[in-house]
DNA sequence: TATTGTTATACTCTATAACTATA
DNA sequence: TATAGTTATAGAGTATAACAATA
């Protein structure tokens, strides 16, 4: 069936274009000197904001977000400090953080492949597209399954168990 | 500039989706119980397919390769045999592994994203984007950088680390 | 009692290096 | 000498569990 071969090919394609957006994003933080994960956490901290917060944009664990606190910390890019609730911590950029969040987003949005190359009626046509796909996946793709559920079947530890 | 924030709308989105596909994926083979790196396997396995070939084609090390043919045996999906080069060992699918192929392919069919909420001129129009964008962005976004090069920049070890 | 952040630890995935057999 | 596959090990990235402080 055709039909079928296509959507392949664009499964094929958008995860293509996903690791490539990735790779740009990889190549434009090298740019400026901050590790991936350090650059996402740097472009979200918006004011005071929660570490737990972080941890639920970055979609990892909180304590996961202590490590990266420290490096920011470390690097002089953010401090913490006690919220008005004082069992939280909220993460703040000094003033070298805030000026490497602007170059960080700056050189991100120079590298981007989605500015340059689409004229701005193709850009939308392809955001409605996206959004279509998006909106009804979830629900179309796994009636039966949440997506938390998908991987719990023992996936397999190691090559090297044997 | 408007622009700037439509581009990265759309990587967000693109991202997104990728992630949705993976989903999908990972939904249909545990429906077929099989554990994703084998269903990829599985998949790829044509005839008498060499064991570098599926590194190449995983985009992974050889030596990884060994636990998943150890893996498609113990489960009696696949087997080794020699190849004419008697360096090179094959890999082959057993009937069970033949017949889990097509449920595999099939699952993933029914299960795409990409196949039942788009007419046949929006995944036309897609695909050109998608064609669109990828034909371009290797050269446009990193011109003095290939992308293995990107993160020797010391990543970050560990948030253990202190 | 529930939640925030921290610490120590464990787990998953994958690569590297050294080895064997064949070319 | 170079290549295919194997083995053992190491590393990166992330989660889990137990904990202290606060609510």
């Amino acid at each position: 069936m055709a039909d079928l071969a296509e959507a392949r090919e664009l499964a094929r394609l958008v995860v293509r274009l996903s690791e490539t957006a990735r790779a740009h994003f990889a190549a434009a933080v090298a740019e400026v000197g901050v590790p991936v994960l350090l650059a996402r956490t740097i472009l979200l901290v918006d004011g005071r904001t929660p570490m737990r917060d972080v941890a639920d944009e970055l979609g990892c664990d909180p304590s996961y977000v202590t490590g990266i606190a420290d490096q920011l910390e470390s690097r002089g890019l953010a401090r913490r400090a006690i919220g008005k609730d004082r069992r939280v911590k909220v993460l703040e950029l000094t003033d070298v953080g805030a000026e490497l969040q602007t170059q960080v987003a700056e050189a991100v949005d120079r590298r981007g492949p989605f500015g340059h190359q689409l004229t701005a009626e193709q850009r939308r046509t392809l955001r409605e597209l996206l959004e279509l796909l998006l909106s009804e996946s979830v629900y179309a793709a796994a009636p039966n399954c949440t997506y938390e559920e998908v991987g719990t079947g023992a996936s397999w530890s190691s090559p090297t168990v044997s």
